[in-house]
DNA sequence: CCATACTATGTAACCGGTTACAGCGAAGGA
DNA sequence: TCCTTCGCTGTAACCGGTTACATAGTATGG
């Protein structure tokens, strides 16, 4: 026996379908034993209304698609729990679909969200702007995160140059000179601005033109094959400021196996803030990721309401997070939560 | 403007909308100009199904739902991505929902689902069995994952009897003796579960009848809490299995508070492996969560699609995994990755 | 040359809701 | 008593697709 459907129920409470309609929505216009005897019938059949109709009909899904690009662990987690936290609390559904590097990929993620969500939240720091404005939907309202973004669409991003500077200066700070960067892989949009930011940097306060920079990919790997490749090459460094977390641990642990003290022979520094830097006691900037989820979904749903400036681009700056590993060694790392 | 529906693009090709659905789902009987024209069309129009329509009228959503109790951080990360990763691979979104510790929460996140998806994976390890099959949807095919389940209702389950079992056994093997457990929130399956392997194994195996039990509720601030509690109260202890790792991770810094050594001491196990654990050296019992996700994935659209065997029950069994916690201390923990 | 089979296409019903509009009975006013 | 108004209910169109069935056109065989 299939699932009953509103007709049953009307059939059963014996009124019409739209009696049914009006009783289970709180309409006002029903007399009240009527919708009794509807909320009966409902009950008695076990009857949920079937929302992908409800939607069509409706033309509104009370769901937001959610694409992201290939989800790199931690990140991932907090930037979902933000917006899966907003969302419920404003009866929405979040829809997610990953899509790879493959710009195909892109696009047929963003189509199969279409008649099925309300807005879409976009997370793709590796496509460029005109690729991705040319896949976006046309009608549908959209917030992107961490895009290379033409001007007008709203957009929410994290101030990776500025928070790259912060850290060059605090490095500076604890008179660090010899700073090596490793950056994330190429294309990508937070890799090149904090490699950018890292430069600017360097250039403005430490009067360093052409500072030492090294390839890497985001990965815990690249993170110690970059710092291996930095010891055997012989360099004198006394800084290194990893793009992301990951490589940064990557990078503690080939110091560590090259028998290399941190802070007191290398001060090592990320980005992002993910949960393990804390128990690492790695100095970081902390990226407000799941803030950053919550708030998106809170823009878009303001923009399906018609509330709030849509077209507005909101810049985030990281907060410098200062932690053992770039700092004096007095016996061991602040236990603050 | 509105987005392009079907019959515009009929209207544009000079066909019918039956020949526009054939043209565009690669039938086969329509002559290749006809397609073509159709297609141009639209091209042209930059039409887009809407896939809501669609699943309304194939009675088949081509999505998931997935139901999650509140997401303690990396495992959420952890199944979802499992999931995810399948799902997609098999042309399957994935529509998240997560419900808190309150019932009607998740009747109404199981309700909301309906109509939207064509199955359910649940995961539900604080609703006791009755309540949650009556909440279940009659006619949408689910699997549970780590739920007080009926029988014949496909489940995945964690071996968390056996998984507490060896990890007791491994102290003993160790030397250790007097073993205190910290115990998940009360009501939780996993929590319960693992207490009573516990018990078990140290009856069966050390003839302790009635070992030290600490309460918690899965959070670093509660294992750190029942650590200084135990400290404080003398009582004498030399290894410390937590019911997971977050609050096997707190121990170690209550104990490292208290001047307490580990492993010379006090020996530190917990239980599911995330991604901390391997950073911190904590022996654990790794639970395969992204496996498990996929896993129910797998099943469920076996079942969507008639294959597989739909009532079967499994239960994973989780892997020891021997860090620097329990054992003797040598320099330094395996560098593995 | 006509019956038959097959192919390409169109028409309209259907999926399961919502809702504009029409209709009907009762109450209120003249 | 008749007309208007109002409150409740039902009918049917609509959302945007898919698809069973009918039909027209063409090729095939006797």
């Amino acid at each position: 026996m299939a699932q009953a459907t509103i007709r049953d129920v009307a059939r059963e409470a014996e009124v019409s379908v739209a009696s049914v309609s009006r009783a289970l929505n709180g309409a006002e216009n029903i007399r009240a034993d009527t919708r009794a005897r509807v909320v009966a019938a409902a009950e008695k059949l076990g009857y949920v209304p079937h929302a992908g109709a409800r939607s069509l009909s409706m033309a509104r899904a009370h769901a937001i698609g959610v694409v992201l690009p290939d989800l790199h662990g931690e990140f991932f987690s907090e930037i979902v729990r933000g917006m899966d936290k907003e969302a419920s609390a404003r009866g929405f559904h979040l829809l997610l679909s990953n899509m790879h590097a493959d710009l195909n990929d892109a696009v047929h993620a963003l189509r199969a969200m279409r008649g099925r969500v309300d807005g879409l939240v976009v997370m793709a720091p590796h496509l460029d702007a005109a690729e991705l404005m040319r896949n976006m939907p046309q009608n549908v309202p959209a917030v992107l995160v961490n895009c290379r973004a033409d001007q007008g669409t709203p957009a929410l991003l994290v101030d990776n140059v500025g928070g790259a500077d912060t850290m060059v200066r605090h490095l500076l700070g604890t008179g660090r000179r010899a700073i090596a960067h490793v950056t994330g892989p190429s294309g990508n949009l937070d890799a090149e601005e904090r490699l950018a930011g890292f430069r600017l940097s360097m250039r403005r306060h430490a009067g360093v033109d052409d500072p030492l920079v090294l390839p890497g990919d985001f990965s815990e790997e690249a993170g110690a094959a970059a710092t291996r490749a930095l010891i055997a090459g012989g360099q004198r460094v006394d800084a290194i400021f990893a793009a992301n977390d990951m490589m940064a641990i990557g990078c503690m642990l080939a110091l560590r196996e090259a028998g290399v003290s941190v802070p007191e022979q290398i001060a090592v520094a990320g980005f992002d803030d993910i949960p393990v830097a804390r128990y690492l006691h790695l100095t970081t900037m902390r990226v407000p990721i799941a803030g950053i989820g919550a708030l998106a979904v809170t823009r878009l749903t303001d923009q399906l309401s018609g509330r709030g400036n849509p077209a507005a681009t909101e810049l985030h700056a990281p907060e410098l997070e200062v932690r053992a590993t770039t700092t004096a060694h007095k016996k061991e790392g602040r236990t603050r939560t």
